[in-house]
DNA sequence: GTCTATATAGCGATAGAC
DNA sequence: GTCTATCGCTATATAGAC
């Protein structure tokens, strides 16, 4: 099930050398990670625009040149950020014991973990949506540039969703309500300023009670016709064939 | 009904001397508009990023240092667009007879007329939506800095939805959620490379198509108890306060 | 291939003269 | 109110050490 997502970080991922046993490679490694994570740390001190490379170079021990040696920019070095978070969380839910537990709450480990994963860093998010109006910027969370992480974080939801069983166009529709759930519940916690977010985490268990609530409303007539026009529109809007593809390799 | 968006234009741009009628002013005036002019037709042609300072202060026929006594930075430059469009789309709106006018043409009109207004200034809206992520950023288009603007935008809607007379409850719901529907139509229409954005359009007919549908059917007691949930979710969340002024407004 | 040292151009933004 | 001059920054280039 999982095989996909192996695939990709292998195709997306340009530095995974090191897997080759050279020591120059592992050297390499070694100095691409302190300079990444002097980056996030200094970003989650000051925040991505009070931070310069200069800074970012002083504090890995490396010279300036070096530094964009590895990163051909600070919005790369954003970018590595982004894909060691889905990394992230492609992993922890991999180790999770799903079995027992019902769609409300494989999803809730779902959205949780993401959130655990970022707690300390809401300053960096911003860096993140920053490109989402800018469809041509590698960074933009919409754009082609993004397209591998954006389709494993949806393969989390799905893998979520798939032991319901739904209906294909139902599973269609929750994956991608769930996905853009997702990215509203982020830009929240971004700006949710109470102790450790709590707010956050109650939007989550509402939003998913109404969210099953919901999906068992789906199978009445009434609320199936909406259904299908919705997903009606979604697929006029091209919205549907990126999801097609995550489904797809789940078989 | 209007008296509020007065009221909030007069205490939000800072510029408005120019009524005085001191030439001065009048003078000082045209050099702003002549330099924002410049700025947004050199934004449209070339975008946010590619246009320096120096171009404008030089398509606008002044020294960079005059650009910045207008606009204290680039983004002030966008924060003065951002403004303006808001004004135009409530002045449209406002010029329109929607008296024959159903739920769904009133919700028509205010759509399209704003994708009317931006039609050519896609390339802009990237660097509206820049600061989405950072609460603190003046130009942040959820945080405090654009809270007049964004109060506006959700009065234009309002003042379609209003003339329904639904309970309190689901005018609230129905408000902030073709809000929050407009946002996603601009990121939308951003990504929309088809001709004239032709997807867009049909994408608003649909969406306004499912939500009058869904309105009709949230009278019933299965959907209404959904919508109950939903409004608790919101207002915990605190998102509600802001349309509760708006609709405070009108009375 | 990895990295240092250094230099240049052009950017946003500011200070102070006029 | 407008200008010139200047700052610190990013991005980039280059020459060379290892």
């Amino acid at each position: 099930m999982f095989k996909i997502l192996l695939d990709i970080s292998g195709a997306c991922d340009n530095n995974l050398n090191m897997f080759k046993g050279n020591s120059k490679h592992i050297k390499s490694e070694q100095t691409r990670e302190e300079i990444l994570d002097s980056a996030l740390e200094l970003f989650r001190q000051h925040g991505f625009d009070a931070t310069t490379m200069r800074d970012i170079a002083v504090k890995a021990g490396v010279a300036l040149g070096a530094a964009y040696y590895y990163f051909a920019s600070k919005d790369a070095i954003v970018q590595a950020y982004y894909e060691k978070v889905q990394q992230e969380h492609t992993a922890r839910l991999r180790q999770m014991k799903m079995d027992g537990l019902s769609l409300r709450q494989r999803l809730a480990a779902v959205f949780y973990s993401k959130l655990d994963i970022l707690e300390n860093d809401r300053k960096l998010l911003g860096a993140i949506f920053r490109y989402s109006g800018e469809p041509a910027h590698p960074l933009s969370c919409l754009g082609p540039g993004t397209r591998v992480v954006r389709e494993q974080s949806m393969q989390v939801i799905a893998d979520a969703v798939t032991p319901e069983a739904l209906p294909a166009d139902l599973q269609q529709l929750l994956t991608l309500g769930l996905w853009a759930l997702q990215m509203g519940v982020l830009i929240y916690f971004i700006y949710d300023d109470s102790p450790q977010q709590q707010r956050t985490r109650r939007l989550v268990d509402g939003a998913l009670e109404i969210t099953t609530f919901l999906l068992r409303l789906a199978r009445f007539p009434l609320l199936g016709f909406a259904r299908k026009k919705v997903l009606a529109l979604l697929d006029e809007a091209g919205l549907l064939p990126q999801l097609n593809h995550a489904l797809e390799a789940q078989s």
